[in-house]
DNA sequence: ATTGGCAGTCAAGACGGGCGAGTGCTAAAG
DNA sequence: CTTTAGCACTCGCCCGTCTTGACTGCCAAT
């Protein structure tokens, strides 16, 4: 079986291999680390790992490299996920400190972290569906068009154009927004879009077309395609890091411009309990495991933010699975943390 | 001098490098075109062309290949700018017609563009400083913070949080926020701004504080750095033509992300009339004009679009040197018009 | 269980010859 | 003056060979 050593040797294995991005032999292992023991010992022991498959040998004489299956012991298992450097910490707090909004607080975080990790960096708008109705506006753009706009307590506003059919009558605007403030104000999406339904039955029969008009734009917004959104930073990473990949980074690339994939993938690390949960609530997803996504040969760590048990959204970063896990791990949970306390704060 | 042959060697010395990435030679184009003359009467005009340095050789005996200049004097004389096909001009009618809202227009539009010219594609927002305000909205957040909302008339949104001294009085916020929209409907964002000057004056002495703190609020949202924005898809494109760079791509990669560089650089070609004006309005900047920018290796395709006149956003690709310009200029000319077209409906 | 030694394996890099595409030049022809 | 054919020359590229060096696996000894 494994030994205790075994495992220490995989632990420098997989810190070596990242730092050098070269096979590790069980010389330079001796050389690097006091074991204690001759290049002979740590080669049965690496005979072992092989053969649990936690490493493989590139070529039949060289030295070893972990596989998914030994990056993914590293992670639950061998990897210390330090706290970050007080100078890391300032960094964070000068960098998202000075935010205005809510756009400007998610483009800040994803490139602190992306500067944090040299990866890619990734941050899903919150979930709607976690939010509350702050206020309901209705905007007269011309005499036929209204511009519908949805403000959530979470600070993001979606607006959205309607076209009424007939000239709009400014007063009677006045009197639906002010209804459907009372109506929606304080409700939870889900609720929201349920007391929609039956809204427009509170007005005089005739108005009830454009009223009914409005009341699917807004529920339309509530359920948006867009409720689900990544910003990202340091695309330009990836590219740095393509040696570490075997084919192309084409489709990766593709993948990230794409969303839905990483949305998917996002989704699934967020109710997955079991598989990928790592330290402290960062979770990763390595190698193969992301092989459904067409991300075979990359890792994803991500946690959740936002209220208090990270619910509201996944924040992480994406990269080659030789990535410096700890370090990284680290600066995803930190910059979750910082960015849950910000949004607590409002 | 160059003779008339002369350039139509350049033109297929430039079409045959695009299509096949070699190096083209005297005998290929006698082979692939009917000029009606043999490989040394090609031989001699290439000679031509090397002196006023259009073409290169990039070994003693290969091929030749386009310079900079060479580009430009295809750009500039040779290509011949063909209308989209009907299929492509039906696709963009698919693609963009169902847009809901600006932000939605401009996304669809980028990943348009991106894909007629399998290449990253580029569309800056509107800018403000030409649209009109149409609505100011005050939405109470908290007991003591306010969300400012910014709608133009490009269907715009702005908005931010300001906090403010004390309690909120509503109704008081109401007063504010009627009188705002009268003073300000309908002005051009420069005026507006002006008007905000003076705007606090018009309340009663003791409200100034606040009045002010709201009013210096919109006029940054008027201001506001992010009024220069840029949207873009496509960059696994840059990846898939990475051969064609010298170096690597990542600081291009770099300069995309970070905007500025872009931004500058639309600026400049929406400035200059006279050097990379071309067919049409579709402007080029290519290769070594771009060598401030820290893009010497890469070629940009603009045009204005908006208010018939394009004042109101460029819009474009970029992309190695070896591109197909006819084809890219084409695709940038008609989206262009279809984008102004779309927003001049409304 | 650990160690030293030894033979075997294989990727990577250096060396070198042959191939072929393409050029420039020159002299002759239109 | 332009065009053409012919010819010698230049290099980049491909391919096979050889050497080197870093590891491993195994075995016998401790």
């Amino acid at each position: 079986m494994v030994s205790g050593r075994s495992l220490d040797v995989l632990r420098v294995i997989v810190q070596d291999y990242v730092a050098s991005r070269e096979p590790v032999g069980s010389k330079s292992i001796v050389e690097r680390h006091s074991f204690g023991v001759s290049a002979a010992t740590i080669r049965n022991d690496m005979a072992l790992l092989e053969e649990e498959e936690l490493i493989v040998a590139p070529h039949t004489s060289s030295g070893r490299v972990p596989t998914d299956k030994g990056y993914r012991m590293f992670v639950d298992h061998l990897a210390d996920v330090r706290p970050l450097t007080p100078a890391q910490r300032q960094a964070i707090d000068q960098f998202l400190g000075a935010s205005v909004d809510l756009d400007d607080v998610l483009a800040r975080t994803v490139r602190l972290l992306s500067q944090l990790t040299h990866q890619v960096a990734l941050v899903q708008y919150p979930l709607l569906s976690k939010s509350r109705v702050r206020h309901v506006e209705l905007v007269p753009m011309s005499t036929s068009r209204v511009m519908s706009v949805l403000i959530t307590d979470t600070g993001r506003v979606e607006q959205r154009l309607v076209d009424v059919p007939g000239q709009i009558d400014e007063t009677f605007l006045a009197e639906v927004r002010a209804r459907l403030n009372t109506a929606l104000g304080g409700l939870g999406l889900a609720d929201a879009a349920e007391a929609l339904v039956t809204f427009p039955t509170q007005f005089d029969q005739s108005r009830h077309p454009i009223v009914a008009l409005l009341a699917s734009s807004l529920t339309e917004q509530i359920g948006a395609n867009r409720q689900d959104r990544l910003v990202m930073a340091g695309t330009a990473n990836l590219v740095r890091t393509e040696e570490d990949f075997s084919g192309s980074i084409f489709p990766v690339l593709e993948a990230i411009e794409e969303q839905v994939t990483l949305l998917r993938l996002f989704g699934e690390m967020a109710a997955d309990q079991n598989v990928g949960l790592s330290y402290d609530n960062v979770r990763a997803s390595i190698g193969r495991e992301n092989a459904e996504f067409g991300l075979g040969e990359i890792s994803v760590l991500t946690s959740g933010y936002g209220a208090q048990d990270g619910s509201v959204g996944r924040l992480g970063v994406l990269g080659p699975l030789r990535m410096d896990y700890s370090n990284n791990m680290a600066a995803v949970r930190a910059v979750a943390r910082y960015l849950t306390g910000l949004l607590g704060e409002d």
